[in-house]
DNA sequence: CCTCGTTAGTTGAAGCGTCAATCGCTGATA
DNA sequence: TATCAGCGATTGACGCTTCAACTAACGAGG
């Protein structure tokens, strides 16, 4: 299932990156850590939540009856189960959200957000958002933010067919 | 159905993501947490090195005499000093770098990359650069890279204007 | 109906990053 | 040259993520 072709030999054969593209990618992975800390430090001094919080409320936000099953969620967000569990049981602790077992499968955890959850990202999104567009939307020209999702989906969907077939 | 958090009261004034712009920020931000999650896994799999390990072997091994000061390290790699010095108390006891006296500031430490280190980089190397060519360039046309890579340069340009002025 | 392999979710320990406090050193200023 | 605000680096405590082990329930096949 898996081959190896860097190990069959004493010569391995490894196509390095150009230039360019290693500029690129280290472009893009520098950016990238520093956006996401400053997003994530704005939330926490603006709202006292934290990135990941935050996204668990939005996904609860947009789902049916606020509510989604933990694997669910944890998909959606791609995490992990354990790290989801963890975030809900303090999520819980602080009354943002609430889990009930599910009727239909007596294993699964059903995730529903409370109000007070959904007040506080109400609260909390119009500085988040701002930061978004301070920091990328409008630091980029609307083709290079097109470009820039596009580009990240393709490697979604890249990823996808990798984990598909293994 | 879709609940909608934009809601404007009295109060607020927030310029909001159009749909576009706001799906194009999560393809961003969903591909990158996979990306470098993958990445991660792979290079920890096959090398046994974290990513931040890698970045601080990486950048050790371009500097002159493979030797940084750890201020300057922990700013290349955009890390808190104190992540640094964790980091390299880390490494250090596994062999890959030493610490030693700055000559010039008896405040500063330099770091260097021990030959163990520089051996451990460049078995790890091919690893990592077929990882990021499989799910990253390899993904892309090379326009995408590069529009890729020059969203993220203008991203991090923004934010060192705004760190510049506060 | 029973296995039995698989899936949903939880748990606790260990590892890594953050934060605030600390310490020695530097360099500008008076 | 004495002072002192600021810098470079470290430390330990705390919080979040990972990892492996675990429980419990599902459901396909005999």
């Amino acid at each position: 299932m898996q081959e190896d072709v860097r190990e069959d030999g004493p010569v391995t054969d490894v196509k390095w990156l150009s230039d360019d593209e290693q500029g690129w990618w280290r472009a893009y992975r520098d950016g990238t850590a520093r956006l996401l800390d400053v997003l994530g430090h704005e939330l926490e001094r603006d709202t006292g939540l934290s990135l990941g919080e935050y996204e668990v409320l939005v996904r609860l936000s947009e789902a049916p009856e606020r509510t989604l099953r933990m694997s669910e969620l944890a998909g959606e967000l791609a995490h992990s189960r354990s790290r989801l569990t963890h975030t809900i049981r303090r999520m819980e602790n602080a009354g943002l959200v609430e889990r009930t077992p599910c009727a239909q499968d007596a294993r699964g955890v059903n995730c529903t957000m409370t109000p007070a959850g959904h007040q506080r990202l109400v609260a909390a999104a119009p500085s988040h958002v701002t930061s978004v567009r301070t920091y990328l939307v409008d630091a980029l020209t609307t083709e290079q933010m097109r470009a820039l999702g596009e580009a990240m989906a393709a490697v979604g969907a890249a990823l996808n067919e990798s984990a598909a077939d293994e």
